[in-house]
DNA sequence: AGCACGCCGACT
DNA sequence: GTCGGCGTGCTC
């Protein structure tokens, strides 16, 4: 098969390393053809099975004797992927326990974007008005742009047919040129001017700019109250990045990437930046990927997934909300894009920055020990202080029966909406009721094959389940015993608090906030907008209104159940505890009234909350870092999580036992479990999961890669590992 | 990801 | 009898 290949002394017996972004765990060896020239992360055609696949140069080898090799067929000629990109594919997949196929497959998802974009006729207009003016091409002039567009773009802005715009380049007073369809992104400019900062602000800035300028590898975890203008600081750095030439990328929770946000770098930057999230159509997919490949966009503002393009010359990512547990992806491929952010930043060697009001603790104990730069922005400009923090204990202060309002949560609501401000009433449950029981034989109703309650939807009539998506209209009768009207709801939803707050405040204009009431973002922003212009006196929110808003009158925010989160078997309750609270506390009083905030809680001599009231983090932090120590969890130590899943209960205990019985012997590992999972039952499947959990030294995602192919299973019947698992159902 | 192979239900 | 449903396994 290689002998006409002998002429080609060079390449005689040289095999290449090719990875395809499917589901393989390793590289596959081709022959590469005589003249064929070859680099790493050169993208090259070859064919796998019965197709012919875009894989990627993973590496080089000779071939064995006697071994026959499918032939490499062509070359793309386009910029390869960098090595430090390739070494960062190797990283996650090692890392997380995942094929490197897959990994593969979350930075070329679409290789189309590898060819250039097609060029096309664009249309701009000339600025000459043209002779005969008519309406139609008055609107195509008024309303066709931004330009230059395809003549189908400016015509459907306007509303006309193509011929329009056709006649206007006729007429004068359009131009045609030739450009690509995909246009590249503008330039972002570094040295535009911000807002006014303050000294401390500017301090800080200079700081994250001097880590940029060191060229080397280095984190910096900001560290600011709400409203303390995190945004405006890194900002500064990203300027000086910019400056030096590289690519920016800024990532930030997928639902706090809105119009608004974007703006923001517009104004800094003149120009605004390009966007990544999972739900952007095909095209825009393919222009960000070209344009972020060829190193012609600069400027990224991104979900998680956007950790993975292909930057070919990154200097700066910057992690906002790092402590927000969207970042961590808890399906195929799961990663923690926070963590990995900072492995992208080692192996590129340029900076990352952290940013976050609520920083996680594994941060906090970073910056502590020295290995992060901790910069803090202690002030709020415009206002003074975060605003005061009381506890209401319900042991004391009983709400009345089937009421979820204690009397100085409707105290505060009263005084604050006598002066024409508003309140914030926040509590983490949609829906009307969380639970729904039969009054009569004691039935709860649960989602079909699954182990969770169906929660009372008012509004819409219906029962929901929030986990599988499963919802019904509400039954009249008990599905067990047949009882009409049996059914009662138990628990406080958004709902629920709404109607309670708009009994108490019947002249009041009460609003629900979460994403059922508010599915369609335009919706959301207009519900946004009438609070922020005072059009709302009490609003009822969901985890949704935490997330960076603005709004001026608001002055009393009260929490409706302080002791969500905090039991359990999740060790990071109590920290996410916190970070919500102090996040949503910090809602209130952001102009210049100082706010105030009240937690009701049945625990109120919960650290957590002791912290919070007294408006002491490094209490918190203190208390909380400790117990970790004691524990040998994260920080101190390592944890992974092991699901089992399958159609049947004993077959699972069984793959679980078994499992276990093949755990590699090693020093300073801890098995703890297997047991039923908190959702024993999902689809009809049921779940076990036990914990791994490794002292520091530990290589634990190797240890975790040893112990997994030990085990063959069935099918039907699955093992899946996390490794620093969020998540503990 | 595709594509083939394989084992069960309803059709000319 | 076979056509085809998708569940499962493999690709150098």
């Amino acid at each position: 098969m290689s002998s006409i290949a002998c002429y080609h002394a060079t390449n005689v017996n040289q095999t290449a390393q090719i990875l395809f972004p499917v589901n393989v765990p390793t590289a596959f060896d081709y022959a590469v053809p005589a003249g064929l020239d070859l680099a790493r992360g050169d993208f090259v055609f070859a064919p796998i099975g019965k197709q012919m696949k875009l894989g990627v140069v993973w590496g080089f080898g000779t071939a064995e004797p006697g071994r026959e090799l499918k032939s490499i067929v062509d070359r793309k000629a386009t910029r390869p992927l960098s090595p430090d990109m390739l070494d960062f594919i190797d990283w996650t997949a090692r890392y997380n326990g995942a094929s490197l196929g897959n990994v593969l497959r979350m930075v070329i998802r679409n290789y189309k974007a590898l060819d250039p974009s097609a060029i096309v006729t664009l249309y701009r207009p000339s600025g000459n008005s043209p002779k005969n003016l008519t309406p139609s091409r008055a609107a195509v002039l008024r309303e066709g742009g931004p330009w230059p567009a395809r003549a189908s773009e400016a015509a459907a802005r306007a509303g006309v047919s193509t011929g329009v715009v056709k006649g206007l380049v006729k007429a004068g007073g359009l131009v045609a040129e030739s450009g690509p369809v995909d246009p590249p992104f503008p330039e972002p400019d570094a040295d535009l001017l911000g807002r006014e900062l303050t000294i401390g602000q500017k301090e800080a800035g200079e700081d994250l700019a001097a880590q940029i300028r060191t060229g080397r590898f280095n984190v910096s975890l900001l560290d600011g109250v709400t409203g303390s203008g995190k945004t405006e600081v890194y900002f500064e750095a990203v300027a000086e990045a910019l400056r030096r030439g590289k690519q920016c990328l800024i990532l930030v929770p997928e639902i706090a990437l809105t119009q608004a946000g974007l703006r923001r770098f517009a104004e800094r930057f003149g120009a605004e930046p390009a966007s990544w999230h999972s739900q952007m159509g095909e095209a825009a997919r393919r222009r960000v990927w070209r344009e972020v490949a060829q190193g012609r966009c600069k400027l990224v503002v991104g979900a998680r997934s956007a950790l993975y393009l292909p930057f070919p010359k990154l200097g700066l990512i910057v992690v906002d909300e790092e402590h927000d547990t969207s970042y961590k992806q808890e399906e195929g491929v799961i990663y923690n894009a926070r963590d990995m952010a900072v492995v992208r930043a080692h192996l590129s060697g340029h900076s990352v920055i952290l940013a976050s009001a609520t920083p996680s603790l594994e941060s906090l104990h970073n910056a502590r020990n020295g290995k992060f730069a901790h910069i803090i922005l202690p002030e709020r400009p415009g206002a003074a202080v975060l605003p005061e923090i009381g506890l209401v204990d319900l042991k004391e202060h009983v709400p009345e029966k089937g009421k979820f309002l204690s009397q100085p949560l409707l105290d505060a609501i009263d005084v604050v909406t006598a002066r024409g401000e508003q309140a914030l009433l926040y509590l983490n449950r949609r829906g009307y009721a969380p639970l729904i029981i039969c009054r009569s034989c004691g039935e709860k109703l649960k989602s079909p094959d699954t182990d969770s309650w169906l929660v009372q939807h008012k509004r819409t009539g219906r029962a929901m389940c929030h986990l599988t998506g499963f919802s019904m209209p509400m039954p009249r009768e008990c599905p067990k015993c047949h009882t009409e009207d049996s059914l009662t709801s138990v628990g406080p939803g958004v709902e629920r608090v709404a109607e309670e707050a708009q009994e108490a405040f019947p002249n009041a204009r009460v609003e629900i906030l979460s994403s059922d009431t508010a599915g369609n973002p335009a919706e959301l922003a207009e519900r946004m907008r009438r609070m922020e212009q005072g059009e709302i006196d009490i609003l009822v929110g969901t985890q949704m209104v935490v997330k960076g808003h603005n709004f001026p009158k608001l002055t009393f925010v009260g929490v409706v159940d302080g002791d969500l989160g905090l039991a359990g078997g999740d060790p990071r309750a109590g920290e996410r505890t916190y970070q919500t609270l102090v996040q949503v506390a910090g809602r209130a009083g952001r102009a210049d009234k100082p706010g105030h905030a009240l937690i009701q809680t049945h625990q109120p001599e919960h650290e957590a909350l002791v912290a919070l009231a007294a408006g002491d983090r490094e209490m918190f932090i203190g208390v909380e870092l400790a117990m970790r120590e004691m524990l040998g969890l994260p920080p101190y130590g390592k944890l992974a999580a092991v699901i089992f899943w399958g159609p049947e209960a004993a077959k699972v205990d069984a793959l679980a036992k078994k499992f276990l019985a093949a755990a590699p012997r090693a020093d300073g590992i801890e098995i703890l479990g297997p047991s039923e999972a908190p959702i024993g039952r999902l689809r009809g499947m049921f779940r076990r999961r036990l914990f791994v959990q490794a002292e520091a030294s530990v290589n634990l995602s190797k240890y975790m890669a040893t112990w997994r192919s030990k085990i063959r299973t069935a099918s039907k019947y699955k093992i899946q590992i996390d490794i620093d698992p969020q998540s503990f159902m």
